[in-house]
DNA sequence: CTACTTTACGCCTGTCGTAAATATC
DNA sequence: GATATTTACGACAGGCGTAAAGTAG
């Protein structure tokens, strides 16, 4: 009953607020919009917004509704990418979102692995991104696989339930947060540290970490850490402790090895979960299926210095 | 650019194989539906079918699509159904197929688990049927959860790459594989066996066993085992080599303490992998994550006679 | 008054069916 | 020749825009 249709106008509606910014964005009048989510309405038999002078919000219903049509956007917006693909008669194509130590570490072998054998060619297309906009490309159809971290429990945080149980989840590997203090730092002769010691220090924190992880780890502990600034990858964290702006904590795989820093094992122990989010789309069949084997393979040889 | 509409034409075209079946199964005329694909092909720039006279099949772009068509067919569904119970203003309500034996040990128990506490009450609808049909049906959009069951590996077999990688999959339980034979029988005193040791006896096997895992079993030892007869379920399997038809493998959970039969342990063991497949649907938020749960939970404490 | 949604109505695109043509087994 | 797909063409339904009305802040 429902027309696949109008869920992409409703899809517009529900992430702008309103009918008429709806409209514009797909380029048609607020009286279209509003006939169509009229129809909508009539067909879920369910009323779906809450109408106001100033925009509109979903009701329940249009809140479950919504999760339907992202879904379908996205498969439609992933069909045309493989079919253009497969247009161009190329070998299997995949687009992969991961964050950038994972890519290094686990992705480029995975791939080069995949490529030695000629009949299991991948034509892999690389998106640097963090775990959020990982995630976010996996579900707007412009992934088909994402490679992501999480802390605390193996399985994703709640605040990613919505995106996250849409896809079929594979746990790779895991590794431990490290505290990394500049070489002149009253700890940087130890070999393990406990937060404590660092309660009063200025921390260096990332800038959307899931679930602010170490934020609750902190506040698990009764502390409250001064933030002396936020960057935006783990190198970059860690050049400014060696530039003495403060200690960071820093997943084993991503700390690089550097004179000027030392990475001080932390009690106890924070773990770091990497896993991938594989979508259902068109190309899953071969390519991702080997991908997802040989980032398997790999994940069990790659090193923990 | 692809229209969402049509897709539902091209399913029925791809599942039937031929446009005037597809046609009278819509209601539609042939040429109607032969309009449709060629809008169709345009929009995907692509060719799908190779045209005979005695219907068509799937191009490779044509099969990349279907599983498109078929996700978004299932969405759709699932998100009908997930609105008519919303209407009802009744609690979350799910929708589980489960075979027979994790139907009793795993999911009645974690209903009443999950039930008890007010607060987590989920009205669910179980509908009983093998691994095959439980996936058809999550597929189909008829089912928000699978419960099935598989052989060999922990990961699911190949032969279900299709289907089960649009899902997400969770680890349950596994059991093994027991040898049941009839009282009378000459090993019935013993405790274990080996296959060797029925390698001239008549088998009671299973219909649509996933993955004909015995089959596999038998011929990588070299045998060729006599298929007495084929069953649905475990018990009147069971209850057909009570009867002297011959001897079955029957997995633990499965097997029910009758006088007539003894169960002998295999060796070297065979096991059976149980677990959830989830939708991404409508639902998924609340409810089928806290009836996870409890499954999980549920898992851990099932008793293993 | 402003910004948004709704309704009424006419136009127009798009889709369906009928009918005839075409092609293959 | 039977069965299936394709094309041409006319009829109809549905969706869009214009315009006007209604409503809340």
């Amino acid at each position: 009953m429902i027309e696949a249709q109008r869920l992409a106008v409703f899809r517009e509606v529900a992430h702008r607020g309103s009918f008429a910014q709806a409209a514009q964005a797909l380029r048609l009048t607020p009286s279209a919009v509003s006939q169509q989510m009229a129809a909508l309405e009539r067909a879920a038999q369910a009323g779906l917004f809450e109408r106001s002078t100033r925009g509109v919000t979903l009701t329940a219903a249009g809140q479950a509704l919504l999760r339907t049509a992202d879904t379908i956007h996205g498969e439609l917006h992933r069909a045309e990418r493989a079919l253009a693909r497969l247009r161009e008669q190329g070998p299997p194509s995949l687009t992969v979102a991961t964050f950038a130590s994972a890519g290094m570490l686990l992705l480029a072998p995975a791939l080069a692995a995949l490529n030695d054998r000629e009949d299991r060619h991948v034509d892999t297309t690389v998106i640097e991104s963090e775990p959020q906009q990982a995630l976010a490309a996996l579900d707007d159809g412009s992934a088909d696989m994402a490679l992501v971290y999480h802390f605390h429990t193996e399985q994703p945080p709640p605040s990613w339930a919505d995106i996250a149980h849409r896809y079929a989840y594979h746990p790779l590997l895991r590794d431990e947060l490290r505290l990394v203090v500049p070489v002149g730092h009253a700890l940087a002769r130890r070999s393990t540290a406990r937060l404590d010691d660092v309660a009063d220090e200025p921390w260096i924190q990332m800038w959307d970490l899931p679930g602010n992880a170490l934020d609750a780890l902190a506040s698990a502990h009764g502390l409250r850490p001064k933030v002396a600034c936020r960057a935006g990858d783990f190198p970059f964290m860690q050049a400014l402790v060696a530039a003495g702006v403060g200690i960071a904590f820093i997943p084993t795989l991503a700390v690089v090895d550097r004179p000027d820093t030392r990475a001080l094992v932390l009690t106890p122990t924070a773990k770091r979960y990497i896993g991938a989010y594989t979508a259902p789309g068109v190309p899953s069949n071969h390519a991702s299926r080997a991908l997802l084997d040989a980032l398997k393979a790999r994940a069990t040889t790659v090193p923990m210095s």
